[in-house]
DNA sequence: AAGTGGTCTAGACCACTTA
DNA sequence: AAGTGGTCTAGACCACTTA
């Protein structure tokens, strides 16, 4: 004889009635958002390896398989990471995920390269209106980093990126800032870049980037503005990059 | 009492007989695989209807739950789309998959839109060194199909585009092309997009370019070269596109 | 009302890592 | 040997669509 029929739908009542409730949740979406909060808040910082996936199916009332489910959409958001035997970790910003998530220039012969920082420069100012607007924040102060950035030892990238003043306190006292820039947020700041989104567009060379990139002035150069988020939707940074893609190219899957 | 304790160890082993086996591949990949091979074989073309999961469970010798990750594979892939109450289908190049998976340039005030078709000239060829290497064919000739498409009512793009001549047999009589030419490859030829990889670079317009952008000579451009794969991951089509960015942007999400 | 995919449970066992 | 995530089953019920 089958027990309690509908234990489940006791659950998915009980924590509907604590959340906001347009139409319906399942329970294993409920658990996702509780741990995303968790993560969010700080309880379990990167890194941290999370509780068994016992011990959490416990913990939120919830079966090993719903608990499952919920972990696999963090870890299909790479908020998580998971490694059969060892355990779940919240995910980190080390060289490898930038450069796989994040880095998308990539060598036309020799693929994926890590780019190598040579010129790095923090200066406080005033930020724009579109700056302030892209940045979501109602304080007048941002950051704004300038880099030069090589590949095979030719400068072909170069950055401005531009933050909240307020959000990155004293950020000038950590130059020169280390070549993983999302390392030094999250480890420094406490501040997690979980996406970004991107934007291309073909534009020319001005005198100062010819200058810098060793090009002719006018030349074309693939501009890339980057709008990161922080794991709650926040945008956190404002960046364009532009990019000499001789011998280089900015690299897409469709799927 | 529970009943025989090792049942899918034997299907696993039963599966694992049969196949190729390097270490361990579980039995959801298997099925998946089996489906994929249907799918690529044309026992069910784009747009039917799969059998429901508990028919294909049971032809398949799998408990439901099993069938429901090969299926779960299937989707992530964009293989199989889902309607929960109506059924399982296999994916089919209508406007807007096209529009969302494969078309990526978007209006920098009013975001996506469809590009409209202005010209389009089919043209037999032999192909290059270069592109029968792309397209991995030991035939010379191939079809160009040379676009011009316009958003807004302005041409911003201008496409070259190269397919094995013998895989889409008599194309030149399809002229003029539908404006989805996915659409075409599937529904005429058989042939099923599934993924593609793009690479992009700034360059400068030539006059011809020029000419047919209405900018000058020297402007820059973006230029993607798409290599687009059928289901079974053979190269299909390789593609050059050149975009004039005023006012558009090519979008890529990260994460 | 019947059929579909979607969720959830409880429990067993496997593959893999670490000690 | 013990602990972790990964797979698989059997079965119940829910949300949604169509007739």
């Amino acid at each position: 004889m089958p027990d309690g029929p509908d234990v489940k739908a006791l659950a998915q009542r009980a924590k509907a009635a604590a959340g906001v409730e347009l139409g319906f949740t399942p329970l294993y979406l409920q658990v996702r958002q509780k741990m995303l909060d968790k993560i969010i808040a700080g309880t379990w910082p990167p890194g941290t390896a999370l509780p068994s996936e016992q011990q959490l199916a416990l913990q939120m009332g919830v079966s090993q398989g719903t608990l499952r489910k919920a972990l696999d959409a963090l870890a299909a958001d790479r908020v998580i990471v998971r490694h059969q035997g060892r355990g779940t970790f919240v995910a980190e910003h080390d060289q490898r995920r930038t450069l796989f998530q994040f880095f998308k220039i990539a060598s036309d012969e020799d693929g994926r390269l890590s780019p190598e920082t040579l010129f790095c420069q923090v200066v406080e100012r005033n930020g724009s209106a579109e700056e302030r607007a892209k940045l979501a924040i109602s304080g007048r102060k941002v950051w704004h980093i300038h880099r030069h950035r090589a590949l095979k030892g030719r400068v072909v990238l170069v950055e401005d990126i531009v933050v909240d003043h307020a959000r990155f306190p004293l950020l000038d006292t950590k130059v020169p800032l280390p070549n993983n820039i999302y390392e030094l947020y999250e480890r420094q700041f406490g501040v997690t870049v979980a996406k970004a989104g991107e934007r291309l567009k073909a534009v020319s060379a001005d005198d100062q980037q010819a200058a810098l990139l060793g090009c002719e002035e006018g030349s074309p150069l693939l501009l890339i503005e980057r709008t990161a988020q922080a794991l709650d939707g926040t945008p956190i940074e404002f960046r364009l990059t532009r990019c000499l893609t001789e011998g280089f190219h900015y690299s897409s899957d469709l799927k």
